[in-house]
RNA sequence: CGCGGGGUAGAGCAGUAGCAGCUCGCCAGGCCCAUAACCUGGAGGUCGUGGGUGCGAAUCCCACCUCCGCAACCA
């Protein structure tokens, strides 16, 4: 049995979850769920990154003290991932003692490499605030919310030897070893190094919340550098080691685009100095606008997955929302489109479809699945295949492409064969089309099952097929499962038509 | 100035050398099993601009115009 690991990064506690959250999440989930499918043992990981000053800033500002804050804002995203259907085997927040214990082991092996050193870390300090600030945070060189200029401050800190690493990583990643995903971030990667990039601190002093560097007490580990570890303190490193090893390295983990340069170089050359093996896949999707503008929250278009439950349900959101644009590219999201294409791929599409066949299956065989009929095995197995190779380099949208085509082919079957016809010529041809058409559902079923599991088990069920997760992949992606004389159900509408 | 991405039918997007595609919308037919759903056909594009290479370019090269993201502490 293959095992597949898989992760989305853990979401920083200081935000609400958002629809771009959801976004990864939904499409780890994807994949976890199509590995699943196939028989794959799978650990499907997500969390929450829940230390550092702006939460400490924010607990405070809200009258909470930093692990509250952490606990209520760590349950709004396990509650959303709830109400998604995110399947995730573990949700790792990095105020667990299990995170902590991970990571100071890491740090450990860290400093016994060698690879760790001291030096002066230099920036502008705000008093006020009691942490560093960015020139870019500045308003007219003042703190904007103290309205006071920052002072040049230097504190110790501890270094990370990021360049010893480079010209390694540069190798693993031109040798395929290290996959960096889409092709074009690959690029963008190696002109990085190419740059040429500095060591990086991976420690503070002023800072208060975050786990202490274990070997100097007065240094707390840099948020970022520990968020990464989540990657194998989430499998028990440094406390279970056998399901560690089991599972590490990642097969992939899964990003949006922007924080790409963190696991693509800062993680590999941390693991490197570990000793530890690297994960196989960097995949980093794209960004998306609403309606052409940056989704802001000044803009106030940022839009809350639970209002999109609410109004489609999980199943339409997951498949809405990964069907907008191809997975790995930048795209636009257009709100209002959310409905239309609801209504025509959902409602009209697989909805109706399922609707048609299971009640001319009612109303000609009384529910009765006829003798089994092989018209369309061979084409089946053609689509799988398709449905396989674009799963397998994570392409998501031509997933959905798939499953339309054959969604549209099936119709087309019905409209040709006409069973309203045959029922009054040709009993024997109509059973025949009945019977094509009851197991072209039940494909459609398995294949939308990884995006939409709700409804897949609901077609699963009107078929009499509750059970279907009894058999294996290979036969299940046969054809001719369905039994005859087995009963069949008259459907619900699955996706009911939404009113523009 | 730097790095990266984009400019293809009314809208949103595929397509990286060989007769320009998809979804939605629009128009005209058809059908009646189905969630007023489904099927067929049609209209609609000088593929940002100018040059170059090729028998042939949306697709390669050069220049330009234009939009957008990133640019070290930000998950």
């Amino acid at each position: 049995m293959k095992k597949f690991y898989i992760t989305t990064p853990i979401y920083y506690v200081n935000d609400k979850p958002h629809i771009g959250h959801a976004y990864t999440t939904i499409a780890a989930d994807v994949l976890a769920r199509y590995h699943r499918l196939k028989g794959d043992e799978v650990f499907f990981l997500t969390g929450t990154d829940e230390h550092g000053s702006k939460v400490a800033e924010s607990a405070q500002a809200a009258n909470k003290s930093p692990q509250e804050f952490c606990d209520e804002n760590s349950a709004k995203f396990q509650m959303v991932w709830d109400r998604l259907n995110i399947s995730h085997n573990n949700f790792l927040r990095t105020t667990s003692l299990q995170h902590k214990q991970g990571v100071e082991k890491f740090l450990n092996k860290l400093k016994e490499s060698g690879s760790i050193y001291e030096s002066d870390y230099q920036g502008l300090y705000c008093t006020g605030c009691e942490r560093f600030i960015t020139e870019k945070e500045l308003l007219d060189g003042l703190c904007p919310d103290h309205k006071k200029a920052p002072e040049v401050l230097k504190e110790k800190n501890y270094f990370f030897k990021l360049k010893d690493y480079l010209p390694q990583i540069a190798k693993l990643i031109n040798s395929g070893e290290l996959m960096i995903l889409p092709e074009n971030k690959k690029n963008e990667v190696l002109g990085l190094i190419k740059q040429g990039l500095d060591d990086f601190s991976i420690s503070r002093e002023s800072v208060k919340w975050g786990i202490k560097i274990p070997f100097n007490d007065s240094q707390i580990t840099y948020v970022w550098v520990e968020a990464l570890q989540n990657y194998i303190t989430g499998i028990g490193y440094g406390a279970d080691e056998e399901n560690f090893n089991k599972f590490w390295p990642a097969d992939i983990h899964l990003m949006a685009k922007d924080i790409i340069k963190f696991h693509a170089l800062y993680w590999p050359a941390m693991l490197l100095a570990a000793g530890l093996p690297l994960p196989k896949v960097i995949f980093a999707h794209g960004f998306f606008t609403i309606d052409g503008e940056k989704m802001s929250k000044t803009l106030g278009n940022v839009i809350d997955p639970e209002a999109l439950v609410d109004e489609f349900g999980s199943d339409a959101v997951r498949y809405l929302l990964l069907s907008q644009f191809p997975f790995g590219a930048d795209g636009d999201v257009k709100a209002g489109n959310f409905v239309i294409q609801y209504n025509s791929d959902l409602a009209n599409g697989l909805g109706n479809l399922t609707s048609r066949v299971l009640s001319m299956a009612e109303k000609y065989f009384d529910g009765v699945v006829p003798e089994k009929d092989f018209e369309f095995s061979d084409e089946t197995a053609g689509i799988w295949h398709q449905y396989e190779d674009a799963m397998k380099i994570f392409k998501i949208d031509e997933v959905i492409e798939i499953i339309r085509k054959f969604n549209s082919f099936a119709d087309g079957y019905v409209e040709r064969q006409k069973p309203w016809q045959l029922a009054k010529e040709d009993k024997e041809q109509l059973a025949k089309v009945i019977y094509n058409l009851l197991e072209s559902i039940r494909h459609l079923a398995l294949m939308v099952y990884p995006i939409m599991p709700d409804v897949a088990e609901q077609i699963f069920k009107y078929l009499n097929q509750a059970d279907w997760k009894s058999h294996n992949f290979k036969e299940l992606i046969d054809w001719g499962v369905l039994e005859p004389a087995a009963k069949v159900e008259k459907a619900k509408a699955l996706f009911p038509r939404l009113e523009k």
